[in-house]
DNA sequence: TATGAATGAGATTTCATTCAT
DNA sequence: CATGAATGAAATCTCATTCAT
């Protein structure tokens, strides 16, 4: 390697570094604006004031205002589908145990991610059929785990579904719920009441009859 | 009455139902311009075309465009607050079959109103704290028949739950991700296996173990 | 004259007397409206609900908007071109007392159409050229009966000024003021000492110094 | 002061520089626009198209077409709170004199700001509640140098009057009216005649005879 | 790389005017 | 003669995007 492909090599590093600051920067100031201001209202010239930056700068880590919400969105799924494999790295085995671990993780991070979780569902319109494509492929890889242990539920004989991409997909709604109805739950529960409600119910559905008495802690 | 008055009368009956068929117009083609556009562009612009009318004439009928996007919004609601009674006009006196009734009519009545309800989701930003006030009120409402079920259900013995709000509100979840995920539920099911799916599972968790067999049929 | 000519002729008269009578309701109503709303907000749709008719009604006794604005603008004018000679009736022959009945008449109508008044300021962008004219017209013609006493006064000797003209307008600028200007003047002053006060100022300026004895109850 | 905050300090120097340029060349286009269309049609189309700019940037300076509005105004109020002080400057210690330049600086004033004078007459009702107020004590300041001296030329025995209020707005109405009426006033006069002429007429309502020779000149 | 002034298309809303009844 | 529903041009204002510096 030259001298000269060093140099080349370290800034093009360096580059790429301060591109993924600016899109952290510039995430973090969009979901502390929605936060503030409510997810709507999410103007370029907010976001660039939010973010302590130029408008010109958001074009040159983002396309378009379309890029920015897809990024925002990204995020949430990107924080799934990083969170729920952590959930079960120390997770019992007991498939039912992993399935509580992996839906208290998924409705802990939407907790998290409240607005941007709503925008979802707002502004998901205003995103191009390929985006949109992109993002229905991304939510169908966060009900994998949910699946997963569901179905090694099933195969150990603890649970009993014929439909288990339906009890997962219930799962997801009942998380993303936490956010679309905090004003209604949150009139009545916290998170952690909340999570555990929802997931006595959905066990109760499908825990095998005779091993609800091994599952008692999560049934209620 | 005088023939001025009786004229007068009929004239005053006729620009009421003017004014009905109007403002039905107007609701028909926002739903359907929402079908067709994929409920963005739902500008008074396009809306007016659409109706086939002049912008201007919306705003005898309509305030302001949040009247408009609250009186579709509304009028889901208001189809279900007469379409879950009626529902249970000729259903049978047993709560359970009483709630699979009601959940079967909010789902149709969802599935008649798709675009309108995600626009609940999607624009109710833009409403006012008022009118989105008036709007949760309403849901709740809607929740009224599902609950009154519920706790007969539960009095009878039929079902098992201490916590009625949470299942009521988890089944209009249920009813509304109809509409929210038609991408992906309509990919492998129709609307009659759709309910019977939820219905099952949802009725799996709260009917008494003692009863089960008694709703065999519900429970798939 | 036929039996025909009769009933033509007699109902040529009728009509002439609904149009009448139209117009009157319709400015009394436009007068009413500026009272009440503030001279601003005059649409075609308030002024027809004003004068309890429909929109309709106003183009057949008033070509445009513009002719409506023009018809109240005249209806001071012509108030004036009326009060003024009456005021001249049972006035004294003395040309300085004639000049301060004129005067006070002249006062005393822009107070009862102090609306109407502020409208001549406000609106007249919007009438054409022609109308425009018209108007400049008429109001110099209400400086008429001013400037004749004026002059009378100058004949005899009792008032001293080579500029009837400029003083005259003041004396109408200072009538106008009562209207244009009443947010200042009604703060410490009603009608009638605004009147005083300013007949006395201005009188002061020309009456002759000789004659100042004898109309001492006007100079103060 | 390190060199980026040099930048930084010219920099916002600058960026002030050009918003205060920015205004001014709104103001004159305002100004020019409704000299060459009768201050009709202050849109603000029109208004960015006769500056030369866009719409959009009108409102990076102005935060509505109301504040535009009173901007005109206010600065035409602000340039007679300039010239009168000024007048003063280099005019005699005599309190008539005085008065006399101060009314000659006024008229000066609205002669250069005609269009202007005549918006506020035509649009201070398109304004709010408060920028109104704001507006007439603004007015009311204006007419502080007149009052000035005027109460001096009482106190020295030069000038008569009980209410030097009243005299102070008839100067100011006579100063407005070269603007409200010139269509009438510049058919025989110009500024200057019209300024003499004026003062000519109050002054002789309210210098006391025995100085009345000594201003001769201004008494014509 | 970073700025932010400038753009202009597009959105909502008003209201003078028309015309079928 | 009278109505008022309907029209649509025009006005104000916003905001994603560009570009000269």
């Amino acid at each position: 390697m030259t001298q000269a492909e060093t140099i080349d090599h370290a800034q093009r590093a360096a580059r790429r570094t301060l591109a993924e600051h600016r899109s952290r920067q510039l995430l973090d100031a969009a979901a502390r604006l929605m936060e503030r201001e409510g997810s709507e209202a999410v103007s370029m010239q907010a976001l660039a004031a939010e973010a302590g930056v130029s408008v010109g700068l958001i074009y040159r880590y983002f396309g378009s205002k379309e890029d920015v919400l897809y990024a925002v969105i990204v995020d949430v799924l990107d924080a799934l589908a990083t969170a729920l494999p952590a959930a079960l790295d120390d997770a019992p085995e007991d498939p039912v145990r992993r399935l509580a671990a992996t839906f208290t993780a998924y409705c802990t991070v939407i907790d998290s991610h409240r607005h941007s979780t709503l925008l979802t569902y707002r502004e998901s319109k205003s995103l191009d059929a390929k985006r949109r494509e992109r993002i229905k492929e991304l939510e169908l890889e966060t009900a994998q785990p949910l699946m997963r242990s569901l179905r090694d539920g099933v195969s150990d004989g603890l649970l009993v579904t014929d439909d288990a991409e339906l009890v997962a997909y219930d799962l997801i709604l009942m998380a993303h719920a936490w956010a679309l109805k905090s004003w209604y739950f949150t009139k009545t529960r916290d998170l952690t009441s909340y999570i555990d409600s929802q997931l006595a119910l959905a066990l109760r559905g499908i825990v095998a009859p005779k091993h609800r008495a091994r599952y008692a802690d999560l049934l209620r």
